[in-house]
DNA sequence: AGCCAGGGACTCC
DNA sequence: GGAGTCCATGGC
């Protein structure tokens, strides 16, 4: 096994060659949405108020940012991926060729407030889609970020002002009366961030229930990357042809997930990303 | 042109 | 609690 390459610079995170670690694999795994390639080997991603500009070749990667330590922890940089992964290839021998799909991927510690507003926007919706109402959301709420061509994320405060014509405008449709129920629920005591992230994951996603456009799936996107619970499953239509793949009984997707979590335990919320991964790739490459 | 997308709300029973 | 239906929009 070889020991991940971290290096902590001033405005400047380096990670050395390093198998668990590989930009692309991590962005574009269908985690994330705020992100934008920039060139062949850059990317900009933006966390909230937050922002890193990322550069790689095949020997290592730079993480420039001016918070270096916010940074550290979105990309989970204390956690062992090759720990996880080894403990999945052991205990199901057939997740190799899932691991194989997306080796670098790692589960970023999203924003919990983003990922709320961004998994109700990504309800029956496709991704490039998704990224483009957040974007042009953010470009007319939201901050812009000095120095660059990028807004921040809008606020709770500035997307509080947004009315339902201002969503449809970006293209939200349908889900843009659910945004701005949840957007008044979440400015309650209630739905504070703060309380939230205290809840266990059976509390925390019956909470999430209750805000409009949040149903099962959603609400274990939310669990599993605003607020890092691994003992989820979200079932999207990806997961549910994954299912197939291993058995012929028909299930609904509430079933389906209570079906992955009781197979991959604490492990599930990796497990679906590494198989959702590799879902994504057999459709875009026929692999 | 028509199916599909990181599904959910709503309405029946 | 389960089954059906409707839903905006644009990517492909």
């Amino acid at each position: 096994m070889i020991n991940m390459k971290v290096i902590k610079e001033k405005d400047c995170i380096i990670i050395e060659n390093d198998e668990s670690f590989n930009i692309v694999d991590i962005l574009e795994c269908g985690q994330v949405f705020s992100y934008k390639k920039t060139s062949d080997d850059a990317y900009f991603v933006i966390s909230f108020d937050k922002y890193a500009k990322i550069i790689f070749d095949k020997t290592n990667t730079k993480i420039f940012t001016k918070d270096v330590e916010y940074f550290y922890n979105y990309f989970d940089l204390n956690t062992d991926y090759e720990k996880i992964k080894n403990n999945l290839k052991t205990n199901f021998g057939y997740f190799s060729k899932y691991l194989d799909a997306g080796k670098g991927i790692r589960l970023l510690k999203q924003d919990s407030y983003q990922t709320i507003i961004s998994f109700i926007v990504s309800a029956n919706n496709n991704i490039k889609r998704i990224k483009n109402i957040l974007f042009k959301m953010s470009e007319k709420f939201g901050s812009k970020i000095e120095n660059t061509d990028f807004y921040a994320f809008p606020t709770l405060q500035q997307l509080s002002k947004a009315t339902v014509t201002d969503f449809n405008l970006l293209g939200a449709g349908y889900r843009s009366e659910y945004l701005i129920e949840t957007i008044k629920l979440l400015q309650t005591e209630e739905f504070s961030i703060k309380n939230l992230k205290n809840l266990t994951t059976k509390e925390l996603k019956k909470k999430l229930l209750m805000l409009k456009g949040v149903g099962p799936k959603v609400a274990d996107c939310i669990a599993l990357f605003g607020f890092s619970r691994m003992d989820v499953f979200p079932v999207d239509t990806w997961i549910r042809k994954a299912y197939y793949l291993f058995e012929t009984k028909k299930m609904s997707d509430d079933k389906i997930s209570d079906y992955f979590v009781n197979i991959y335990k604490d492990l599930s919320g990796y497990a679906q990303q590494y198989l959702y991964n590799y879902m994504l790739n057999v459709s875009k490459n026929n692999l």
